[in-house]
DNA sequence: CTCTGTGAATGTATTCACAGCT
DNA sequence: AGCTGTGAATACATTCACAGAG
């Protein structure tokens, strides 16, 4: 029996919190697969995947009842799930906008290509740039999306520009057919509904640390250790 | 009256939830401050950061009663106390572990300075990146992350390291008495209570949107997952 | 009348604990 | 026995809705 609450089409849904565990289990399945391990209990991917166990089990029910009791999962048919949820079957192109520090280093950063994310458009607002190449991409101007998004097929915006710039880039995305977007620019950006929005913002990391870090000062244990962010997607609609 | 949970040690806490969204509210203010902005309502305020007035007035609400009905709150004034109840009412220097891509472009993101995080420490384990500066911070050898930690009052770790080496830096850090860690490597680090870690990985966050642009997009294709051979497709519900 | 602050109500998420399969 | 899958219980978070201050 497969749980969730309805989504706004009827559809059965999985609950946000449990999609943004998927990828940390996938990548934990992953490693496992790499060291030919074939089986794998709720208590060793939990541990793995930072979590307790329980939740573990119920996130995966989410998806349908592929554990075999007294067994455990078997790891190449759960990657294989949790692959096929989050919609990983297949690559998904990327277009990163913005090219200062943030930007280029996302470009270079093979983990994207190497996980399902080929980068295969750069945009940037500022001709000087546009023309020359970051890891192999050539950077095309930002009024370009519309042809760069249809031609390559891109699914998703990856903004790393200045917070002055966000909206207007996000509005072109948004215009050109982009559905998703990773959003690092410092500021909250709005869309039409139907499109989601995540936002990194790495000051807002440390802010959050330097809170709990006040607290352990006078030795006081019992952190709730925040770990993975709850889930910062703004889905509008 | 201040509302909250009694924390492990007896004082009121602030709910995780609302701790996230602080700094974002900070961001905001610091925004309405720079234009010169003295008064801001919560309906204001939930625009501007993205959520809604009623969570807004909550949140404020566990700092204490900063408003005035009928009015609002006063700019300056609230920011000083979301400030405070962050502990940026001083820096935090921070060392950032492993200089590839995304460490060399954090340490030159001035992003983090601006916010009070000035980067006061570069460490790395491959000896041909010590020496080497990076915006004009020296790269120093991880084995003398205890001096350093020492000598610069450095209270939070920034891990842009290699999945593989990230639990190695993050002992040594702890061991240097370092208390708050963002991690970006994928992987799960395990440390010692009181030590709060929040870990960002940017495929992570391609993978929780890519689960989202499926359900957008109706009748999504099912390509090739490298390496994995489909086993029974059980869709279960 | 406007807008905050907050109890009460509702909605989500996590954890417990155990039935049921291997 | 060991381990999953899942209702029930608990904890946490959000939203409602309105009393009360200005």
């Amino acid at each position: 029996m497969r749980a969730g609450n309805p989504g706004a089409d009827g559809y059965t849904s999985i609950p946000a919190a449990a999609v943004a565990r998927l990828p940390v289990y996938r990548r934990v399945l992953l490693e496992l697969l790499s060291t030919r391990t074939t089986t794998v209990s709720s208590t060793r991917l939990a541990a793995l995947a930072g979590v307790n166990a329980a939740k573990v089990r119920k996130d995966l029910s989410y998806l349908g009842s592929f554990g075999i009791r007294g067994v455990g999962y078997n790891v190449e048919h759960l990657l294989y799930e949790v692959s096929r949820e989050l919609g990983l079957t297949h690559d998904w192109p990327v277009c990163i906008a913005g090219l200062g520090n943030l930007g280029s280093a996302l470009a270079n950063y093979g983990g994207f290509e190497e996980r399902g994310y080929p980068v295969r458009a750069l945009v940037d607002a500022d001709p000087a740039k546009v023309g020359r190449e970051v890891a192999g991409v050539p950077v095309r101007h930002v009024e370009a999306l519309d042809e760069i998004v249809a031609e390559s097929g891109i699914a998703i915006g990856i903004v790393a520009t200045p917070a002055g710039a966000a909206q207007d880039v996000v509005d072109r995305m948004v215009a050109a057919g982009i559905g998703s977007i990773l959003n690092f620019a410092p500021v909250v950006v709005n869309t039409a509904d139907g499109v989601s929005v995540r936002n990194v913002d790495l000051a807002v990391e440390l802010q959050v640390l330097s809170f709990y870090q006040r607290r352990h000062v006078p030795g006081g244990p019992a952190d709730l250790l925040p770990g993975l962010s709850p889930g910062r997607v703004a889905r509008t609609g």
